[in-house]
DNA sequence: TGTACATCAGTGAACGCGCGTTCACTGATGTAC
DNA sequence: TGTACATCAGTGAACGCGCGTTCACTGATGTAC
């Protein structure tokens, strides 16, 4: 069949939704590409249609994301201010929704190993430290001290995350996020 | 063939360590039977007579990891101090040798997702915590203190040494590393 | 001490399965006349 | 405006491959007599 170029492009944008969201719940090798067409309601063969392969579409839904992620940052801390997405950042909804949530917490390792995914990531590190770093109640004078910090928190916040989803105890988990929580609010 | 107890025994724990690093570097799902049996030198059909199947290796070599990974922890913490093995947990080498590194950076994500591991991941993430809190220089008085501020090493330390190790620009990796690490020097 | 047999960790072919990817074919929509 | 044809995103069977796992068989060592 044909379709209205719209369509099309709709269709590719919800494949790079759905692949966000279970890359981010499963990692790359945990989520198949017939999966993730089944998830937009299609079958696997027109995926060749919009990708070139299943790593090709790993690394545009990791940019995507990190687009996406880093403006829900800006608009957060523009509406209601920078302690507001700290604690939802360290909350129990984010450990419990990786496919909702950072891409750097739920997606680190599987970048690491991909070449080909690996520039986007980068990118969005840096990202996040000079968001991090504007974000940040400065209370450092010196701009190379106030990158640091910003590294600090983003490493403390990666970190905690992290550890509270691999932890079973969900009361270990929430010590985590409330430590961390507390010691960014200085 | 039969061979006398001892070599059985050698072979398992030989098992236990390439898998371990095998592991470390790659992720449970990057590294076959297979190829775990080929790095011990032995074909893969004998895997089955050291372990149920892959998942029970896993939770096994975790197990064993942990035991191993802590017990170097006291020794470094006894022998040089802890100013010393931060600076070791927070290198370049460290980094770039995820297979003789910390189970944490290396397979929180896939330790998550695996039910089988998860009980060994969350009784190593305690004795790390633990540990950090006796070894860490004591500026807080009460106990809770103390121990906030070893959940929060814990997760600046594991958050540095995954983000750097997914950073495409070695520069960046190195200076997360010693924002962290000057930063937990304090 | 020498021979016959049991043991059992080894080998390597084979299995069923799910994966990423390809491809012949379909058929509704857009275009040409 | 109505008909004939080109387009191209869709379908679903098929491919080659590597995986975890099984299994019939091998043969050096340990045990029984």
């Amino acid at each position: 069949m044909r379709y209205p170029p719209e369509e099309t492009a709709a269709k590719h944008r919800r494949i790079l939704e759905e692949a966000g969201r279970l890359f981010r719940e499963r990692g790359f090798a945990g989520v198949s590409v017939g999966e993730i067409m089944k998830a937009t309601g299609l079958t696997h063969g027109p995926f060749y249609n919009h990708f070139a392969s299943k790593e090709a579409l790993m690394a545009e839904a990791l940019a995507d994301l990190s687009a996406r992620t880093q403006d829900d940052f800006d608009r957060i801390v523009a509406e209601q201010g920078i302690g507001a997405y700290l604690d939802q950042y360290l909350s129990r909804r984010h450990v419990d929704s990786a496919g909702a949530g950072c891409l750097m917490t739920a997606l680190a390792a599987d970048a690491a190993k991909e070449p080909a995914t690996r520039g986007a990531f980068t990118g969005h590190v840096k990202g996040a430290i000079a968001r991090l770093m504007r974000a940040l109640p400065g209370k450092r004078r010196a701009e190379a001290d106030a990158r640091a910090e910003a590294i600090v928190a983003l490493a403390a916040m990666v970190g905690a995350v992290t550890l509270a989803r691999a932890v079973e105890d969900p009361a270990l988990g929430d010590e985590i996020l409330a430590a961390t929580r507390r010691r960014l609010a200085d």
